[in-house]
DNA sequence: CACTCGTGGCA
DNA sequence: TTGCCAAGAGT
């Protein structure tokens, strides 16, 4: 079986000399560690997003809101809109519901503790784990993705995931330890997303074959092994982009609860599989300017654009189409750039 | 447990 | 082209 205290070793040093170099993460051996804020604003930024696409939007917060006090007394707007673009967007109304807990519940300190994090808004088992373990040094077993992959490999696990998470979780606790916590979470999801990767993973780089079943049985890359997902299905809809005289698109605020919560949308038909019914939010001479797909986590989607010239008011909130743009969700930005240019409207 | 909830990159 | 999947959380 794997031997625990040499893998921890082994992985460790290979760590200080393989860590990526990240914004928002203290090198390895500096002796010094990240502020809780940026630990947690990069923790939940990372939820289910990769490295790149989160990179930029962690600037921008960053410079924006420098401190968890300035982000709590941001308006909704801003940081929803800030948010446009990265998906997911209960995060980033528990971002600020988290933020704004911190302020007026904490002082404008987030708790040292993994139960005191795990309380907060948006904050789950792994982001409390990761905070407590990087920011704070505290002893947690921090499971993502990564770590769930490292351990079905090492420990060869034949059960498929979902059902699975619970034997890797136990099999991930029994190498914390009060040495260097955070260092050895961020050095597993390192291992994964860099050398221990779901395709093609390099097993030649990687500290820990000579203790992993995985390797040992010659297809690490088949573990972990997981059920078939449903296939998703596809549905049609109708957006409207209405242009008034001035040149500004029509939006309207989306409902918090339920897809794109929060955010600025264009009024749009219902999504069905199947026929919908397309009545136009008012009457106009309505043109067809072509469709957009777009693919969500549960179902696909394809949008039949239409667009009007109109007079301005109603129920909607007129913005220019640059200001429009930054703060619309992809699916939305995508059926602004199939409408063309609000001059042609 | 099962389902909802985005997006972009890549094989 | 299509499917997979990335530092998950809430219900």
């Amino acid at each position: 079986m794997p031997d625990v205290s040499l893998i921890r070793s082994e992985l460790l040093a290979w760590y200080d000399a393989h860590a990526r170099s990240l914004q928002w993460r203290a090198p390895p051996g500096a002796g010094t560690r990240t502020e809780p804020y940026r630990v947690w604003l990069s923790e939940v930024m990372l939820q289910q997003t990769t490295v790149p696409h989160a990179t930029p939007y962690f600037h921008d917060f960053t410079r924006r809101w420098p401190t968890v006090s300035d982000l709590a007394a941001a308006p909704d707007a801003e940081v929803m809109a800030a948010w446009a673009g990265l998906g997911y967007y209960a995060r980033a109304r528990n971002l600020l519901a988290c933020a704004r807990a911190v302020a007026s519940d904490h002082g404008g300190v987030f708790p040292d503790t993994e139960a005191g994090l795990l309380a907060l808004p948006g904050v789950g088992a792994y982001t409390a784990a990761a905070v407590a373990s990087i920011a704070f040094d505290r002893a947690a077993n921090v499971v993502d993705g990564n770590v769930e992959r490292v351990m079905a490999r090492l420990f060869a696990v034949e059960t498929p995931l979902p059902a699975a998470r619970p034997e890797l979780k136990r099999l991930a606790a029994q190498f914390i330890t009060d040495d260097r916590p955070g260092d050895w979470a961020q050095a597993l999801m390192d291992l994964g997303a860099t050398v221990c990767r779901p395709k093609s993973p390099t097993c030649g780089l990687c500290p820990l074959t000579d203790q992993c079943l995985g390797f040992a049985g010659g297809t690490p890359e088949r573990f972990p092994i997981k059920t078939k997902k449903a296939e998703r299905p596809h549905r049609l809809g109708v957006v409207y982009v209405m242009i008034d005289a001035e040149g500004r698109v029509a939006l309207e605020r989306r409902p918090d609860k339920g897809l794109l919560g929060g955010m600025m949308g264009l009024p749009t038909s219902d999504w069905a599989v199947g026929a919908v019914d397309a009545a136009a939010p008012i009457a106009a001479d309505w043109r067809e300017a072509g469709a957009v797909e777009h693919v969500f986590t549960h179902f696909s989607l394809t949008l039949s654009v239409r667009t009007a010239r109109v007079e301005g008011g109603g129920d909607y909130e007129w913005m220019t189409v640059e200001a429009a743009r930054a703060a619309l969700p992809t699916v939305f930005a995508k059926a602004l750039d199939r409408a063309g240019e609000p001059a042609l409207i």
